[in-house]
RNA sequence: CGGGGUGUAGCUCAGUCUGGUAGAGCACUGCCUUCGGGAGGCAGGGGUCGUAGGUUCAAAUCCUGCCACCCCGACCA
């Protein structure tokens, strides 16, 4: 590509409405524009780079042995009814209606089509198994898109569906995609962990994300420094502590805690450790109105850990002020389970605690050197809290370190859940009328764009993977509208680098070469090839990669193998 | 949906408090000089100041409604 013909439009100053780095940089180097929000143009540079992740992606799905096909992104509303998701999905479904008032929507994934398609097409057993995927435009009309392509409203994603007689021939493509899932993003270059996943209503770790690492992503994950254990934080049990609780030390009293309102206060104005304070939350109860949470000072609550216990009233509610004033006779800063009068649920950590500090349901009070079963009945006792980093890990190798992740994909067992709704069955080898296993394996291509460069970046800009970048080299021509010497030498480089099968750019514009140094490093091309009069002079360009701080020279005639070189390793 | 914020040139923003002829930098066009790390000079184009209404001799500025966008949260997978 000759830049002078390709629509570059970079700036220096960054817009005021993007957040993120990614977001940011993607305007700032010309990658997209937004229509509306969480409405993207993407711009020739930035369709470069999300086609790059739609090949890998398309090429490891084939390899696999997936089939791809095109959907329609529009979709009947009666297929979602059929499913009750019509009612279920809510607002986040754009539904419109055509002109002979037929309800319809724009497809935030496509579960009900292709079980549509399946029960039609799939008659015998012998037809399965079977995967299909596509890569096609989503709508989600979120409530706040943000993060620019992060999280937008109109996305691309790949979503795969396969068809299985049974159980076990879902596992094994369950396996098959876990495989090609782990080869698409080592083919990205990104680093990446495939954790295990909430998995809603069916139970079994049958549900992995696969996270792009970033100090910016919006989920924690927890990994095993002992063995691959690792999985979504909201799901990672913890352990309860190894070990007898100590006894009982000294009696227990009431000390005045003027001012105190937060566990940190508490440990400092006392001067004892966090750990050995008692949080105290009450939310609401399925049964009882109020039910009271127990957790160690350091440690935070889980809220679907708690929301699954049954005790707890779904969504998980924290109490209101009048209503802790109520149950517990004090301000919310105050609260403690001596005497009080609502069921108790302990955290494994917190109930192995002795001689503890707690809140005495009387304003600014708190109690000292409490224990279990002397000064208040022993409560029940659950996984409540958040894993965090140096627990053990709850396969029991190693300890548990924290890692922020964006989620790029993810992989699911369905089962029959759509297959019932919707009757897509089969017959089996016995001439059984059979209703066919799912999977469902989605990939969301335009948030990989993203999270590369949530991942990848330096003061300068963008730094893309090769297997990602819009262009592998950069050919800079320092004022080449000047000099046909340097003009020739670096039209002959970047044929040569085509030539050799390696996507150049000839950075060809009438422009300074600051400015095109700054461009090409701001739009993150790993390669760069910079051909001067002054190196000319000796025969020799300039090589420099992305990540480098110094360039290094190299005789104009081996550029090409040195490049090549670089990009075998 | 709740809370907060912002709307002035393509972009980043000043001007609004205290009403009185629409501004700067970047970008863009032309000319000159310069040119191996986001050049300088001169000249120029570009604005119904988000929108509708109100107050006033006079509104970017004060008042009211609406719209859009951003942030935090809740929601969603």
């Amino acid at each position: 590509m000759r830049l002078s013909r390709f629509p570059l439009s970079t700036t220096k100053e960054t817009p005021a409405d993007a957040e993120i780095v990614s977001h940011q940089l993607m305007l700032r180097a010309g990658m997209i524009r937004k229509l509306a929000a969480g409405l993207y143009t993407w711009m020739p540079l930035g369709l470069r780079v999300l086609q790059r992740v739609e090949s890998i992606v398309r090429e490891e799905m084939n390899r696999s042995g997936a089939v791809e096909l095109l959907m329609p992104a529009v979709q009947p509303g009666e297929l979602w009814q059929e499913t009750g998701r019509w009612d279920k999905f809510g607002p986040l479904l754009l539904r419109f209606r055509d002109r002979h008032e037929r309800d319809f929507c724009f497809g935030p994934t496509h579960e009900e089509v292709i079980t549509d398609l399946i029960r039609r097409e799939i008659r015998s057993y012998k037809q399965l198994p079977l995967n299909l995927y596509q890569i096609q435009t989503k709508f989600r009309d979120e409530t706040r898109p943000r993060f620019g392509v992060m999280r937008a409203r109109e996305f691309l994603m790949k979503d795969a569906y396969s068809f299985h007689l049974d159980a076990e021939s879902l596992a094994e493509e369950y396996q098959e995609m876990y495989d090609a899932y782990t080869r698409i993003f080592r083919r990205t270059g990104l680093t990446f962990r495939a954790v295990q996943a909430d998995s809603g209503a069916i139970g079994g770790s049958v549900s992995h994300e696969f996270h792009v690492l970033a100090e910016s992503g919006e989920d924690a994950i927890v990994f095993s420094d002992g063995s691959d254990y690792a999985a979504n934080v909201e799901l990672a049990p913890a352990l309860p502590p190894a070990g007898e609780r100590p006894a009982p030390g000294g009696a227990m009293t009431t000390v005045d805690t003027p001012g105190v309102h937060t566990m940190d206060d508490l440990a400092a104005s006392l001067d004892v450790p966090l750990s050995r304070c008692l949080k105290t939350l009450l939310v609401r109860g399925s049964e009882a109105p109020v039910v009271a949470l127990l957790l160690r000072g350091d440690h935070s609550l889980n809220e679907l850990k708690a929301e699954r216990h049954p005790a707890v009233a779904e969504p998980l509610t924290l109490a209101d002020r009048d209503t802790i004033r109520a149950a517990a006779g004090c301000e919310p800063g105050s609260v403690g389970p001596v005497g009080l009068d609502v069921p108790l649920v302990a955290d494994h950590a917190a109930l192995s605690l002795a001689d503890f500090v707690c809140g005495a349901n009387r304003d600014e009070q708190h109690l000292r050197d409490v224990n279990w079963g002397r000064d208040l009945p022993e409560p029940e006792s659950a996984d409540l809290r958040e894993a965090g980093a140096g627990d053990p890990s709850p396969d029991g190798q190693g300890k548990l370190g924290v890692a922020r992740g964006i989620e790029v994909g993810h992989i699911f067992q369905l089962g029959t859940r759509y297959s019932e709704d919707m009757n897509a069955a089969v017959l089996d080898d016995d001439g059984n009328s059979r209703f066919v296993h799912m999977g469902c394996y989605g990939i969301g291509v335009s948030r990989v764009v993203a999270a590369a460069i949530e991942q990848n970046h330096d003061a300068n800009g963008m730094i893309w993977p090769e297997a990602i970048a819009p262009f592998t080299v950069a050919v800079v021509g320092i004022n080449m509208h000047k000099s046909t010497q340097v003009a020739d030498t670096a039209e002959r480089i970047y044929r040569a680098l085509l030539d050799a099968g390696i996507d150049a750019a000839l950075d060809d514009r009438e422009a300074r070469p600051g400015v095109k140094f700054a461009d090409m490093e701001l739009i993150g091309i790993p390669h760069r090839i910079a051909v001067g009069d002054r190196g000319l002079e000796r025969g020799q360009v300039e090589y420099r990669g992305r990540r480098d701080t110094d360039s290094q020279e190299v005789a104009v005639d081996d550029v090409v193998a040195h490049v090549r070189s670089l990009l075998q390793r």
